[in-house]
RNA sequence: GGCGGCGUAGCCAAGUGGCUAAGGCGGAGGUCUGCAAAACCUCUACUCAGCGGUUCGAAUCCGCUCGCCGCCUCCA
């Protein structure tokens, strides 16, 4: 079984998908005006592991993210650039999709644009009219928050309250300070659509009421994305869902911490951003993610160099274990797991089944790494150290670890030339040649450590 | 001001009523080695921000105090 935190309620709860053995979700994607950083690179590690462990424990899983394509930032930058919003909109849908992919995030099932679904957005509208959740001023289109009494249980806030902020922008035109936009009329030089209200565009909250819907149904599983979009996008998002088809939106909210530059929130507002595409050249896709894991995903999580490199630290004693194991694998016949191995799947599904606590997955992962290095230290059966050690990533990759394979390349020619040459040495007993030979493997990239069973090589930085 | 969250070892971080307070990094000692590296073993919080309270029993529940963060505006 099971357990999620739903923000909506505020609890621990059951996981229950509406259709037994599926489950349908939906995540908020990025406003495509700019490189992705590792705020982003969070929420978008948090649910990739969410819908892996989902997938794993069997379920059939719809994954949909979407990218808002249209929206003031970049038609602003856009012109600045001399480019049409469209195009500069793609161009960064196409870094996106790169830098997901180079942290190992799998692709979404589907993953629409706005503006590639604005007709839709443009009925939707047009219902809540026709019902009286919305009102056509000049060209704009407000939603009536005085017609959807719900509003404001999911971020925990009442209307008075509301409005009671010192923040609430003042618009003479609404009827009420806190009715918000469905659509905008374009202004000039700004893209626009056709719409029963004029040319103009969709407001931010629409696209993800009516994507969501388009794709999943009125009504689904599990909806996430940044704490920061509690209030008021996904407030807003059910608002338009609910007040216009009336059934329940998502059944469980799930919301990831953020990403902190020292004490601040990273935001590209602020300006602290540190991108994906930098960050994967300095640290490996598995060590950022590494890092990641390890503080529950609904916590703040502090950035940090030197975490990330611990990270990587860590990540190379089961690395070692991939290599030794792909070492012997050709020796022996494939054994199945043996007993002493059988606790750690259980375990780290008990971590994984409350609320996807990964640091208790990851230490889970880790006492099993441990486990198997005495098996290899101790000798014995290779076969069972083998199955043990694919076991071990068969649970890595649930987290979305080990992704590649571990098959290395083998040593270049010069490399072994160079190893057969230390081997002579050493057996002359001339340890001081034998070192230096070490030293030039080294500046070749490998590393040699002298094991009871000979010389292994290594390639550094794995 | 309103709403939400956090404060656990040198650092990071699980644990949210009762076995020895996970795990990682770092540190100390040991085994192995020609040396090294790696690995393995042992040790590294009598205590969970502070003070009260509830309870047979609390890091875990309640109250207060202190410190920090997020949202209330675009934001993952």
């Amino acid at each position: 079984m099971i357990r999620i935190s739903n923000t909506m309620t505020r609890t621990k709860e059951e996981f229950v998908p509406l259709t037994p053995g599926e489950v349908r979700m939906y995540v908020c994607g990025v406003t495509v005006y700019d490189y992705s950083h590792i705020g982003h690179a969070r929420s978008a590690i948090v649910f990739d592991v969410i819908r892996r462990y989902l997938t794993f424990k069997g379920y059939r899983v719809t994954f949909v993210k979407n990218y808002t394509d249209v929206d003031d930032r970049i038609i602003r930058r856009a012109n600045e650039a001399g480019v049409s919003a469209r195009e500069y909109a793609e161009r960064f849908i196409a870094a996106e999709r790169e830098d997901m992919a180079s942290l190992g995030v799998l692709a979404p099932d589907i993953d629409p644009k706005a503006t590639e679904h604005v007709a839709e957005m443009i009925e939707l509208v047009e219902r809540l009219v026709d019902d009286g959740h919305a009102y056509p001023v000049e060209g704009d289109v407000y939603f009536a928050i005085s017609s959807f009494p719900p509003y404001g249980r999911l971020s925990g806030r009442n209307l008075d309250e509301l409005l009671a902020g010192a923040r609430v922008e003042v618009d003479e035109r609404k009827r009420d300070p806190r009715d918000f936009a469905l659509w905008k009329g374009a202004k000039p030089g700004e893209p626009y659509w056709d719409s029963p209200w004029g040319p103009g565009r969709p407001g931010w909250h629409i696209e993800c009421s009516a994507m969501a819907m388009k794709y999943l149904g009125p009504s689904f599983d599990l909806h996430g994305g940044g704490e920061d979009l509690i209030f008021p996008h996904h407030e807003c998002e059910i608002a338009q869902a609910e007040a216009c088809t009336g059934k329940p939106f998502a059944r469980y909210w799930a919301h990831n911490g953020m990403v902190n530059m020292g004490k601040e929130k990273m935001s590209k507002s602020l300006g602290n951003t540190l991108n994906i595409n930098e960050m994967v050249t300095r640290h490996s896709p598995d060590a950022l993610r590494l890092w990641m894991l390890g503080t529950h995903y609904r916590n703040m999580l502090e950035w940090s160099e030197e975490r990330v490199v611990e990270s990587a630290r860590a990540l190379e004693r089961l690395t070692r274990l991939r290599h030794d194991a792909a070492a012997v694998r050709a020796g022996g016949a494939p054994a199945s797991l043996p007993p002493a191995f059988a606790e750690f799947r259980p375990r780290f599904e008990k971590a994984m089944d409350d609320d996807f606590n990964t640091p208790q997955a990851l230490g889970v992962l880790f006492d099993f790494g441990r486990g198997l290095a005495e098996a290899r230290d101790r000798g014995g059966a290779p076969a069972a150290f083998v199955a043990g050690v694919d076991e071990l990533v068969q649970l890595a990759r649930v987290l979305g670890l080990f992704g590649r394979d571990a098959a290395p390349d083998g040593p270049p020619p010069e490399v072994q030339r160079l190893l057969a040459a230390r081997g002579e040495a050493r057996a002359r007993r001339d340890f001081k040649r034998g070192d230096e030979i070490r030293d030039e493997i080294a500046r070749l990239g490998w590393l040699v450590e002298d094991t009871p069973a000979g010389p292994r090589l290594t390639p550094k930085g794995r």
